[in-house]
DNA sequence: CTGGATGATTTGTG
DNA sequence: CACAAATCATCCAG
């Protein structure tokens, strides 16, 4: 193994030495320059030369990299690292999901009060799925810098033998790798922080995440509005309530009774059905409870025992919607309909006051003259 | 897959 | 700030 190759300068000197005398004479050949390189080595003053070099090198080009620029980046990795240890994917997976899962649940400012934890753990599948992909990449990473740098440690502890290479410089070498493969690093965890954003807002963005009401909400909601239909604006204790009763914020319970509103106006026709429910109903309860009379106290919902605080328009409004109805069957067109709605919320003055039976058929007969 | 229903958001107004 | 109107984005029955 030690003597084959011919042009290694460690080769047994003497083997070397022959070959020359016998074959050589030119002083550019590969074996000519061998034998000077090997000499050179065996020189007895190479350490101190070697040495010397190493310091001028040393107080020259290394001087001038030796101060690194680190600053900036070093804080924008740091806040990577933080997210990605907030979001949880920094953590390695992990099995047991006791407390943990809870955590990573209630770090989730403002969320909807909806019962979301289908769409929870799906969020939680998906975060999964990038830290696995986060820590495989790492690892890859680290595993190739780990590889690369002992390559090169080890190619420049070979060269040190035949040219100036101070430990420092391969120390800093080394430091150089480290920095390269550490912005390669902060690239993927730009990108997992990036990824992990898109899911966020993907996943709990309320608005994407719409849920129709229960049954209760959307009953309580429509009991109010067509048992207040000349003036279906819950003040904002009503609206509580609204809420409390049917599970849901008070914000929703506006935005209901604002889409409501809306079209409703936009489009009475298509309501009558709804509004005949209950508007019977709201009758029905009214003559069951208030046999006598409904003038103290109407409760709009029977199903809460407690009194509530809603203004006391139920029963006018009830009979208001039923003679409206009664005259919409007997006109065709729907033209109509608009302007009666218009009149009755934002019109002139809302009605509420005539809660008579004659109230204002002006405009209905206006249009069936037509 | 599609159209209507529906909750949420945006924009404009008083 | 509350509301109207328009619009967006999703749900859901057919």
């Amino acid at each position: 193994m030690v003597t084959v190759l011919s042009g290694d300068p460690y080769s047994t000197p003497d083997v070397l030495g022959e070959q020359l005398k016998k074959t050589c004479l030119s002083s550019s050949c590969s074996a000519c320059w061998n034998d000077r390189k090997h000499a050179l080595n065996c020189h007895r003053m190479k350490p101190a030369l070697f040495s010397v070099l190493c310091e001028i090198k040393e107080k020259t080009v290394l001087g001038i990299h030796g101060i690194q620029e680190e600053g900036p980046s070093n804080a924008q990795l740091m806040r990577l690292d933080n997210m990605l240890l907030a979001e949880g994917v920094s953590r390695p997976e992990r099995r047991g999901r006791g407390g943990s899962a809870a955590a990573a649940n209630t770090a989730t400012p403002g969320g909807c009060p909806n019962d979301n934890s289908l769409e929870h753990s799906d969020y939680r599948a998906k975060l999964s799925q990038i830290r696995q992909i986060y820590h495989s990449e790492l690892e890859k990473y680290e595993q190739a810098c780990r590889e690369f740098t002992t390559h090169v440690t080890n190619l420049l502890q070979e060269q040190s033998r035949m040219r100036p290479v101070s430990p420092k410089e391969i120390e800093r070498m080394v430091g150089v790798i480290h920095g390269k493969f550490n912005a390669i690093q902060m690239q993927l965890k730009q990108s997992t922080c990036e990824a992990v954003m898109t899911l966020r807002s993907r996943f709990l963005d309320a608005r994407r995440k719409r849920r129709n009401f229960s049954k209760q909400a959307t009953e309580v909601l429509n009991e109010y509005f067509y048992s207040h239909l000349s003036n279906p604006y819950p003040s904002e204790e009503a609206k509580e309530e609204l809420a409390r009763k049917g599970g849901i914020t008070v914000s929703q319970v506006s935005n209901w009774f604002g889409n409501k509103r809306i079209r409703y106006k936009k489009n009475m026709g298509k309501f009558q059905e709804e509004a005949t429910i209950y508007t019977t109903k709201m009758a029905v309860d009214t003559t069951k409870v208030g046999g006598l009379r409904s003038q103290a106290s109407c409760p709009s919902t029977p199903s809460s025992g407690s009194s509530d605080p809603f203004p006391l328009t139920s029963a006018g409004d009830a009979l208001i919607t039923l003679q409206t109805l009664a005259s919409l069957r007997r006109t065709p067109a729907g033209g109509s309909l608009r302007s009666q709605a218009k009149s009755g919320w934002q019109g002139a003055a809302p009605p509420a006051s005539t809660a008579s039976p004659a109230g204002d058929p002006g405009s209905v007969h206006s249009d069936a003259s037509n």
